[in-house]
RNA sequence: GGCCGCGUGGUGGAAUCGGUAGACACAGCAGACUUAAAAUCUGCUUCGCGGUAACGCGAGUGCCGGUUCGAGUCCGGCCGCGGCCACCA
């Protein structure tokens, strides 16, 4: 019995499909495009099975749509810069580049035995000095359109990695790759002012229905629009005021104090005439930010002695406190504290004992002996003990509040936002250098376009930890491009987040030299239609890739402002975990399985079975995709990827799935290898007509071309397989018994071919080949179905009496309803339950139940 | 604490619109082939009760209630799990 060897199959298909430059495409103004995107790969060194789900579901879509008659865009890169390069470097003397370059070419061919349908001539990789030469281009389009600044702030120092971190790089108060806790540094530092976007990346999320709800949900919050009022607060004997931030204005004459964040420089300013409130500063930074600090964190307050006059009331006046749960990187970092309506401000209003007034009346309460006790009440209501806003709704007196504040000039109505401007300075080697040029006398200077790229040197020392770059004295002492003088280049590079932020525009136009991006190329393929990844990119470089598309835009480069029309957020591959006696973790070839299911190593000691956890080198429960693709073939190991588990939910790898995987395509290429000899010339007339078996056989079989689109477009991938399982299990029980038959048959064989192929590529040309084709399977148009095969002519129809399922009848499709309530009756399992009585009702839904009410 | 999502057999999961729950696969069991094993093929496989059997009856989609001729699907309340955010004024 003849077996299907992916090891000789994979190959030579792969081959053939890169002679024939399948995948290769060229912008075609006459040809619908598609474009298909997977988020690109850091070149680690090894591809994991990640990669191979992530891949494999964009494959099934490049190759289905191109099937369908797309131009499809299908391109590959790598996400090259960054800091394992560096601590490669470090660690084994090597240099990043040379690190980065041999992870490509190993991962390109990992990524190549999966045969995926990619356009490689389009390959780019962001440590090339052909892709950074344009970031730092359009880096300088921004500078000069005002979207990037420099500016001296507070940073997150991560003092293992020894560099600036964004916000959004820090979780729970420690850094994002490090762990370590942040410290909070003073430095100059370039920005993206990504907030000048904040309301068009908001409001445009409600549009982009091809994006999970999820997704968009994280950015609205981590955008956090909030409508308000700036208000300020005269305080007593000094010029100046404090301003502070507001979501309820209406409120504000429950106000009983305000605060200062301990970072406010006011704080700053009156800790250096009161050593009691630079300790109590001091210990407010002890507390960290964690989760459980901020969970078990008293509000605690430290009164300045200060008092400010109310904005409403000049003779009203409230203490000035610092306090410690007042964020100094939201709003102004100062607050009005109204206690009846503010949890927060209760709790700290119970502790030092200021008033708790209530001026918002709970609908159905009356005024008389409304108080405020341990909770809040945070609702909407009527305003009472508020002068003018007296009766109002909580709406209508925000409103009026502000025209009071705006009318004394004592505010403004004003919209605030969680989302701050981008650092994107890092004091890293392995990264896009920044193209500014420091100079004494002209500030800093960008670098004239005709200098572009500012190239990395490449002789440089990892000896000692910091930024190479900032010891590099040669490539730093340059000549100002303005006055000539000595200068010095701007030794940081950018996050590498930048290099990923117009990467799937550059794809459409890859070796472009005289500009970062070509407008046709862009107007032709962009947006990317299908865009693919991990939710763990949610915000971090889907809003950025926002932002700076909608840069892009104001520069002329593209006419759209959103570079993902549909986004795909895949789960993740999970394994079994396992430890020896001792507890340590152990990987899963270390660990056998008896006959009874028993663990142990391979020496004979137990093992320990624990959870199903995400595949991580830590928990040692990876499983090396080479080796898979090694041993069963990339037709299998995609084969598995898709089965059993929708693609966004995490899935399983287990030894048995791989194995039913295997057996299938063997199956697969088994029954159309048997059945071929005895099929009819490919292309030959259909008969006449068909007998019975024959037909059900058709019938199937068109039907299942149908659903497996249908599958295929909703990203239901499980549900195109178990069609595909179906339609094998029909075609291995018919047995052909004349030529109309062996015709029928030669159809099934080359439709699950045809429909598995997106799937399985590499077996789908085997079988073609074997059914006597020439010529690609993969440049053949997707299939069509026989509308008069797809719709049953009888149908099973549900009995039921009071609901209760009673029988079945075969009858045919839309049957005169009198004559189906008629069959129905006629029912003895019917008869049987109306004992004797006349129904009540009959309902019937046509081609599907029959309801008897008794 | 807030918001969001999800609870279906031993397991992964199906079930377009409110209309036959459990497709398909994995695991398991039984059988065929085989000297044997592997591979392959066939059958069974939600639970309980009755029956030699075909089959019949009852229960059943986390729990409680509601709407409906009819609910896995819609509504209300609870319980459990997961995710995101987390003193954002």
């Amino acid at each position: 019995m003849s077996r299907y060897d992916p090891k000789v199959s994979e190959p030579k298909w792969q081959a053939a499909w890169d002679a024939a430059g399948c995948f290769r495409v060229e912008a075609d103004p006459e040809r619908p495009k598609y474009y298909v995107l997977e988020m690109f790969p850091y070149p680690s060194g090894r591809i994991h099975m990640g990669h191979v789900r992530n891949y494999t579901i964009g494959d099934v879509i490049a190759r289905y749509k191109r099937a369908r008659g797309f131009n499809v865009l299908h391109p590959m890169g790598w996400d090259a810069f960054g800091l394992p390069a560096e601590n490669a470097a470090m660690e084994r003397g090597v240099h990043p580049a040379a690190w980065t370059y041999a992870n490509i070419d190993a991962m390109r061919e990992q990524l190549k035995s999966m045969g995926l349908s990619i356009d490689w001539s389009r390959e780019l990789a962001t440590c090339d000095p052909s892709y950074y030469r344009h970031q730092q281009h359009l880096f300088l389009q921004f500078l000069e359109a005002g979207l990037v600044y420099r500016k001296e702030s507070w940073v997150n120092w991560d003092p293992v990695d020894r560099t600036v971190l964004a916000n959004e790089q820090v979780i729970d108060g420690c850094g994002w790759r490090s762990g370590a806790p942040i410290e909070r540094r003073k430095l100059s530092q370039w920005f993206f002012r990504i907030t000048a976007f904040a309301d068009e990346l908001a409001d445009a999320l409600d549009g982009m229905d091809g994006w999970p709800e999820k997704v968009r949900m994280m950015q609205r919050k981590w955008i956090g629009r909030s409508e308000g009022a700036r208000v300020r607060f005269r305080l007593e004997g000094r010029d100046d005021a404090l301003e502070v931030f507001t979501t309820r204005p209406d409120t504000l004459f429950g106000a009983s104090f305000c605060a200062l964040s301990p970072h406010h420089p006011l704080a700053a300013e009156l800790a250096a005439g009161d050593p009691a409130l630079r300790d109590f500063i001091a210990e407010c930074d002890r507390l960290g930010t964690s989760e459980e600090a901020i969970e078990r964190a008293e509000k605690q307050g430290y009164d300045t002695g200060l008092r400010v006059s109310h904005p409403f009331d000049p003779e009203r006046r409230l203490p000035l406190y610092v306090a410690n749960f007042v964020l100094y990187e939201y709003g102004t970092g100062a607050i009005f504290g109204c206690p009846a309506h503010d949890q927060r401000d209760l709790d700290f209003a119970r502790k030092y004992g200021l008033p708790v007034v209530p001026v918002v009346l709970p609908a159905n309460r009356a005024a008389d002996g409304f108080e405020v006790e341990d909770e809040a009440f945070v609702e909407d209501g009527t305003l009472i003990n508020s002068a003018f806003l007296d009766g109002l709704a909580v709406p209508e007196a925000k409103r009026a509040a502000v025209e009071r504040l705006e009318s004394l000039e004592a505010g403004r109505g004003t919209v605030q936002y969680r989302l701050h401007d981008w650092g994107v300075s890092r004091q890293r080697y392995w990264g896009c250098p920044i193209p500014i040029v420091h100079c004494p006398g002209c500030g800093a200077v960008p670098v004239p376009a005709a200098d572009l790229p500012v190239a990395l040197p490449e002789d440089v020392d990892f000896a000692q930890p910091g930024n190479p770059l900032s010891r590099h004295e040669t490539w730093k002492a340059v000549a100002c491009p303005q006055c000539g003088g000595a200068a010095e280049r701007d030794t940081d590079t950018m996050d590498t987040f930048v290099d990923s932020s117009w990467y799937f525009a550059r794809f459409c136009s890859p070796q472009l030299e005289a500009a970062p991006l070509d407008r046709a190329a862009l107007d032709y393929w962009m947006p990317v239609d299908q865009y693919i990844g991990g939710i763990e990119h949610a915000i971090l470089h889907l809003l950025y890739s926002r932002f700076f598309t909608r840069g892009l835009k104001r520069f002329g480069y593209t006419r759209e402002a959103e570079p993902f029309g549909a986004l795909f957020t895949q789960g993740m591959i999970c394994h079994e975990t396992y430890r020896d006696p001792e507890g340590r973790w152990l990987s899963p070839e270390e660990v056998e399985r008896d006959a009874q299911g028993r663990l142990a190593t391979a020496d004979g000691r137990p093992v320990a079975l624990g959870r199903v956890e995400k595949m991580s080198k830590s928990k040692r429960n990876t499983v090396d995709p080479e080796a898979i693709i090694g041993s069963y073939g990339a037709d299998t190991a995609r084969w598995f990827m898709l089965s059993d588990s929708p693609p966004d939910r995490d899935m399983e790898w287990t030894e048995a799935g791989i194995e039913g995987a295997w057996r299938f395509v063997q199956r697969l290429f088994r029954l159309v290898t048997e059945a071929a000899p005895s099929l009819p010339a490919p292309g030959s007339a259909a008969p006449e007509a068909f007998g019975a078996e024959a037909t059900v056989l058709r019938r199937q079989v068109h039907k299942t071309v149908e659903q497996v689109g249908r599958d295929i477009e909703g990203f239901g991938f499980n549900k195109a397989v178990a069609r595909l399982y179906e339609l094998a299990n029909a075609l291995g029980g018919f047995t052909p018994r004349d030529e109309a038959d062996r015709w029928a048959l030669r159809e099934a064989c080359e439709m699950l071919a045809r429909l598995a192929a997106p799937m399985v590529p590499h077996l789908g040309e085997e079988l073609w080949r074997h059914l006597g084709r020439t010529g690609l399977l993969t440049d053949q148009p997707w299939p069509e179905s026989d509308g008069r095969l797809t719709v049953d002519e009888s149908v099973t129809v549900a009995i039921q009496v009071n609901g209760k399922l009673r029988g079945r009848l075969d009858l045919a499709r839309d049957l005169d309803e009198a004559l189906v309530r008629e069959a129905a009756l006629a029912e003895d399992s019917v008869r049987k339950h109306l004992e004797g009585k006349e129904p009540r009702k009959v309902i019937v839904v046509p081609n599907r139940v029959v309801n008897i009410v008794a």
